[in-house]
DNA sequence: TTAGGAGGCGCGATTATTCACATTGCCCCT
DNA sequence: AGGGGCAATGTGAATAATCGCGCCTCCTAA
């Protein structure tokens, strides 16, 4: 009846639509004011149920971090590999800018984390964040940073550049009726991407002392 | 025996210290996560005595709202008497940066309102932000902007800014083991300073058309 | 036939909320 | 000065709802 081709999940798996489910609830109320009862009723099965496929509340978060976590690692290894110039660090942004868009709940998980804690918070923290301190990859090379440079502000500057990024999207749903559009249309990623790129250039070329 | 001044409340009432507490616990947990108990506890009461000072829950939170917008609107309206120049918009910055460094309790409030809702969600969006797209607030006017002048740009740079503010504050425990540093030190509140105020110079010094 | 997966039932804990009651300090009347 | 009343403010007990979670039964597909 049924495609029951193995490589090809047309219809997913009830342990799936579990992970779905439980992703958009704790995205969205955090891990401690998430219902088992909520996440079984939108995969459309009773609560006692979810523990034929995960062992408790705690496991069902932790597989999603591990899902989301998977799926967000791989811009950050790319950057890896060479010097920070200006062109690769926007495209970096870039990057996930666009993953962002695709799925806001990585951003909403590690928001709430951040502000209520939780389990594993800083195993999230550490396989997000760690990477980008270490191994010299917060070490810009630009033309004349000069109130970045040797300071102590990049890694602040790291961060800020990432917040501007994730709260974008955590703050979305207040956007969209104080804006009056789609936080999340093509055209709103196209205007965040112009701003970033703009604040990115500005950091790359400023030059000279604050005149302010 | 006890001081007797009326007009300095040394010892604060019991209302002002419940509000406190749930101030606290509201901006950490977020509304629904937040048990009265907690509250209680930390007061030094019982549960149930809460209701001699507030009717139920959510009159509890929308009078810890209300006292929050009561400090944080000042600065706002004092922006709204005149032109938009680069000095007066980075002195606004500088006020509500060091607002919420002072008090981060209303930024952490409103991104769990914009992630998960909860009461008065809409009116507490309304009052802290409607008022800076109104009355041509976000019309800035500046020598070179040219990515963002004219193009519907404006708003959502004028919110990346705020998010940059707020998202520091969201985001400062993680920061905490992340960077080694209290974020809330007066040395680190020096450095996001530097930050913002690069940032705002090169959107408003800003001359010249993409070449990335 | 057998095993996985779904549902029903229910326990124990926690929650917001109500209620009856004790205590305290203050005003007013004598 | 003294006492009766009263509002304010605390408490423990009780209630109904909800939560995570374990147990056990039944159905169904291979």
């Amino acid at each position: 009846m049924e495609n029951s081709a193995i490589s090809t999940p047309s219809v997913p798996s009830t342990s799936d639509r579990i992970l779905d489910a439980a992703e958009d609830i704790f995205a969205e109320k955090g891990y401690s004011a998430t219902s088992l009862g909520d996440v079984a009723d939108r995969v459309g099965i009773r609560s006692p149920s979810l523990y034929n496929h995960f062992k408790n509340k705690e496991a069902l978060y932790e597989a999603v971090l591990e899902r989301l976590l998977a799926d967000f690692s791989a811009p950050l290894v790319e950057l890896e590999g060479g010097p920070l110039t200006s062109e690769r660090v926007f495209r970096w942004l870039e990057t996930i800018v666009r993953q962002h868009h695709g799925n806001p709940n990585l951003a909403r998980l590690l928001q709430h984390a951040a502000l209520s804690g939780g389990p594993h918070t800083n195993e999230l923290i550490d396989r997000l964040f760690r990477p980008m301190f270490e191994s010299g990859a917060d070490k810009i090379v630009g033309e004349g940073i000069t109130l970045i440079e040797n300071t102590g502000l990049q890694p602040w500057a790291v961060m800020a550049f990432n917040n501007l990024v994730m709260s974008y999207v955590t703050m979305a749903p207040m956007y969209r009726d104080l804006l009056g559009q789609d936080p999340f249309s093509e055209e709103a990623l196209e205007n965040q991407l112009n701003l970033i790129k703009t604040l990115l250039r500005a950091v790359f070329e400023y030059k000279g002392d604050p005149p302010l």
